[in-house]
RNA sequence: GGUCGCGUAGCUCAGCUGGAUAGAGCAUCUGCCUUCUAAGCAGACGGUCACAGGUUCGAAUCCUGUCGCGAUCACCA
């Protein structure tokens, strides 16, 4: 801030004609709200180039900081710490500049620069989505934002995982079991039909083994041979080699999913600038694998195999072609890249939101990306974050023990529809406006649960311990925003009107809350530096918290003076707009009234 | 076994570019709606910051080791 420069400026003259001695930096931090203080310079570290008491120096320095800068109105030494007081002026003034920015805090990118691409969500085609995805597309979306907000050109993508066996087991359950049933005629969510023939493959699969087993067939055999399995890799080779009625079978059944994911994507609030299919990468992937090992960046084992060494970065050798020719996982995912590039030649990075169980993965992705001798290959980040797990364990949807992401959704809804009309305040809105209000503050709870904790943490979610709507929550921020909107529609003060600082005394409450929406620049550069949402979480928490206690605690529209009746109003709407703001980044959306 | 991440109040989490007496919410208990929305505010209770060393004037924060939890080390994706 440009206060702590020129502090930092005058402590470094005082210390020079107080000791004859050279500052290099000077250390400061927030005063503890216990002392009285806005600023506070540590002594500490200066006893290396000033020899004497902590307590003494700070003194001196405070009378010669008095004495030489206008800003600061008095101070106080205790222990090694010098707490400075500043003029309410300084604030006011700094509150005048910052209320009229209307994107205070987001900064716009720069055509010339580079552009970044976030891949999330990045699904496979077997089966809907649960609160694990959930977790991922919150992460993804809103990291994606805040590296806008913070001057980055984004693009949103996903890679959809639509080849491969798990596809075809759905596919060939269908064929057996369904009769011809469709999304229509059952009035199921296409990812849901699709998902329940996974789940129906699976439990065929297991009594074909057991059938097996009790034939005399070892386990191990009998996984192996169980002939549902059998025609299910049948069917994907009938696919790869482009078998008409297979690809026909693939298509319409990929097509009910991608109808269902945009559902509940739709519901979710996320979006993406571009899709990218397996099918349509891997291809390329194998191209460059190819040219890779005549380069001698790979090399090929006897079996035709083809391997990437990376015991030089003491990681081990890994299989980037099988045998047989056909494409992994990784030989798709560096296709998927380069096609990235190639389609958007100003991506300079890409952000990758997968779960850490890939870290090894993309630890390897990146140093191949890097031998295959790409620029942007330095600019690869891999957003790793914890599971979504259940107190019964890991989610599986093969045996059911999801949570599924529409439900959840609906659930939020209906309990912020069972608060809401316990307290009553909605009188004069349509059922429409209603519904709409309470699906607002239902998803607003889920995805500030969601995105307030450190990515990497993992997230153990109780089912029968419903989401909070109370405290620190999202529906909490939203109430203080409904809040303000309303003593906003009351107020006819003029928003635009400048105030003169002398005219106003800082209550300090007024002046903890200007010095609280500062810093929202810094956080939304730290958030994006972090990859981390939940920074910017938390700090609308305490912004809201903070107005909270000056809302109770001071009378806004009941001021004695006009003019303090004004700079409340402003200060009030400010705040609102800085939780509109940040919530935006998280995606969640703020109601006029709740 | 190797590698990576995590371990802070009964529970969920902040704080981690080293600084003052470690902060919130939930839960429990006390007050506050004839004044701007009580999904709120004010307060009480609650901690060997996993453990042990080290670096430092100063360590929850940095380093080393130990323990616990999770992930990963496939011709699966």
């Amino acid at each position: 801030m440009e206060l702590q420069e020129n502090l930092s400026k005058y402590v470094k003259q005082a210390v020079k004609s107080l000791f004859n001695a050279e500052l290099e930096s000077v250390e400061f931090q927030a005063t503890r709200k216990e002392f009285a203080g806005d600023v506070t310079v540590v002594v500490f570290p200066m006893l290396r180039v000033v020899k004497g008491n902590p307590v003494q120096i700070g003194e001196q320095i405070g009378v010669y900081l008095e004495e030489h800068v206008p800003e600061v109105k008095a101070f106080n030494v205790v222990k090694g710490f010098l707490n400075i007081e500043i003029n309410d002026t300084y604030f006011v003034d700094l509150f005048n500049t910052m209320k009229k920015e209307s994107n205070f805090g987001f900064i716009t990118p720069k055509p010339e620069d580079k552009a970044i691409m976030v891949e999330y969500s990045s699904p496979n085609t077997n089966k809907p989505l649960h609160l694990g995805h959930i977790r991922n597309n919150l992460l993804g979306y809103s990291v994606s934002e805040i590296l806008k907000a913070s001057g980055k050109k984004v693009y949103k993508t996903q890679i959809i995982n639509d080849r491969g066996i798990h596809i075809c087991k759905s596919m060939l359950a269908w064929k057996r079991f369904g009769n011809g049933e469709t999304p229509e005629s059952t009035g199921l969510k296409g990812d849901k039909l699709v998902g329940n023939y996974y789940v129906k493959f699976d439990q065929e699969y297991k009594k074909e083994i057991e059938t097996l087993i009790s034939e005399g067939h070892s386990e191990e055999e009998a996984k192996k041979k169980a002939p549902i399995l059998l025609e299910a890799q049948e069917m994907l080779q009938k696919w790869e080699s482009g078998d008409s009625e297979t690809v026909a079978l693939w298509e319409m059944m990929n097509s009910w999913v991608y109808d269902g994911f945009d559902i509940t994507y739709k519901n979710l609030g996320v979006d993406f600038d571009k899709l990218y299919y397996e099918s349509q990468t891997y291809l390329l992937g194998k191209e460059f694998v190819t040219e890779g090992l005549k380069k001698g960046i790979f090399f090929k084992k006897e079996d035709g195999s083809v391997w990437c060494d990376l015991t030089d970065e003491g990681l081990d050798e890994k299989l980037v072609l099988r045998s047989d020719g056909t494409a992994v996982y990784m030989t798709q995912d560096i296709g998927t890249a380069i096609q990235r590039v190639k389609d958007y030649p100003d991506v300079g990075g890409m952000v990758y939101t997968v779960g850490n169980e890939q870290e090894y993965h993309f630890q390897v992705l990146f140093l191949i990306i890097k031998k295959l001798g790409f620029e942007w290959a330095e600019n690869l980040y891999h957003l790793s974050y914890g599971m979504v797990d259940l107190p019964s364990g890991k989610m599986k949807s093969r045996e059911g023990t999801v949570v599924d992401a529409d439900d959840l959704i609906v659930e939020m809804s209906q309990t912020a529809q069972e608060i809401s009309e316990e307290l009553g305040k909605l009188d004069g809105y349509t059922e429409a406006e209603k519904q709409d209000l309470y699906k607002t503050i239902g998803l607003g709870a889920l995805k500030y649960y969601i995105l307030k904790v450190d990515p990497r943490k993992r997230i153990l979610f109780d089912p029968k311990e419903s989401i909070d709507f109370q405290g620190n929550t999202g529906p909490f921020i939203q109430y203080t925003y409904a809040r303000i909107q309303s003593i906003l529609r009351k107020s006819e003060t003029d928003i635009e009107m400048d105030l003169n600082s002398d005219e106003i005394t800082l209550h300090a409450k007024e002046k903890e809350l200007i010095k609280q929406l500062v810093l929202f620049p810094e956080v939304v550069q730290n958030a994006a530096k972090n990859h981390s949402p939940a920074l910017i979480a938390n700090y609308t928490y305490d912004l809201v918290k903070e107005f909270n206690s000056f809302y109770q605690n001071v009378s806004i529209l009941g001021a004695d003076k006009n003019i303090e009746k004004v700079f409340r109003v402003q200060l009030s709407e400010t705040v609102a707009n800085i939780i509109k703001n940040a919530f935006s980044l998280l995606g969640i959306d703020v109601p006029e009234r709740m």
